[in-house]
DNA sequence: GATATATTTCTTGATGTCGAGATAATTGAG
DNA sequence: CTCAATTATCTCGACATCAAGAAATATATC
């Protein structure tokens, strides 16, 4: 018995009124990623990196050349706020791993791109990370795994129209 | 085309050696329990809650008569450290949802009860809080629900040995 | 062209979390 | 019984995030 299956079952007992199986389901799923963040994080640490911190270098190394979008760019991809993406991008400035630069088209916004290093960094990280990410998924079956993607798809169309 | 779609797509050219598929479900999950986090706090805010302070008050309620727990009760539910969940129990004493006691049995320890007003509070909040749920898996049939509850049990036990 | 409105990015203050360590009480080995 | 090890909780400092708003520039309307 899971320990969602627990909060379930007491809920059932204390307020038989509620039908609980939606939570139920949003309860592993919010479960599930707490699991795969934490497991994610460690092995981004190893590459000196934070899951924030990963986000944006492999936002900008995914572009493809010349590796540099907008602050504003960058925001689209993620789920924060801009004040975040100006403390996330001081922080890898800091480390060297991406620079500022003057948008030469805008004069209120500008561009961040990945430096050598910062590039060398998130391609080493990324390999290790979906080795991981493979690892994470690994005690589904091929089968359940195909399922389960295109159910989560499904929902995920119903959640962002 | 969602957005994690995207995503996988860019991958797939910048590093065609990449086998992306985990990083899609992964990246599903986390994208979901995104969205439903934001909503989920959007309807306890009506009830002066966020997601931490609802959690402490749910545990404890559903836990029964006579509604108290330790604070390491409480931590053994939670994903989060001793320092938090002082803090959190802190908040919710200083609004009159909670009551520190001394714990009878072991002079280290203290119990954490619901008041009558936290009582009510998250008796309150829970019943709007499961509507929501049902209105936020509402976009699934009810196979598709089942199935997909029954793959997350599935992976859910892998991750929790 | 002048002026109001948009947009882009950054700043600031508040909050929630973590991690390491402090404090106090209990438990167990001798 | 005594003292070391363990356990339960709290304190403190660091950090990531958010929300609101400031500053600078661009765009649209007249």
């Amino acid at each position: 018995m899971s320990h969602v299956d627990l909060i379930l079952e007491q809920w059932r007992r204390e307020r038989p009124d509620l039908d609980v199986e939606p939570m139920g389901l949003t309860g592993r799923i919010k479960r599930i990623g707490g699991h795969i963040t934490r497991e994610i994080e460690s092995v981004l640490e190893e590459h000196g990196l934070n899951l924030a911190s990963f986000d944006v270098l492999a936002t900008l190394r995914r572009a493809g050349p010349p590796h540099s979008l907008s602050p504003g760019e960058l925001l689209e991809n993620m789920m924060v706020t801009s004040g975040t993406m100006t403390h996330r991008i001081d922080q890898l400035e800091r480390k060297g791993w991406v620079e500022r630069f003057q948008n030469p088209d805008d004069g209120r916004g500008v561009l961040v791109a990945l430096t050598h290093e910062g590039f060398e960094v998130v391609d080493r990280a990324v390999t290790d990370h979906v080795d991981n990410l493979a690892r994470l998924t690994g005690g589904l079956s091929e089968s359940e795994f195909r399922r389960l993607d295109r159910l989560l798809t499904r929902w995920l169309a119903t959640l962002e129209p």
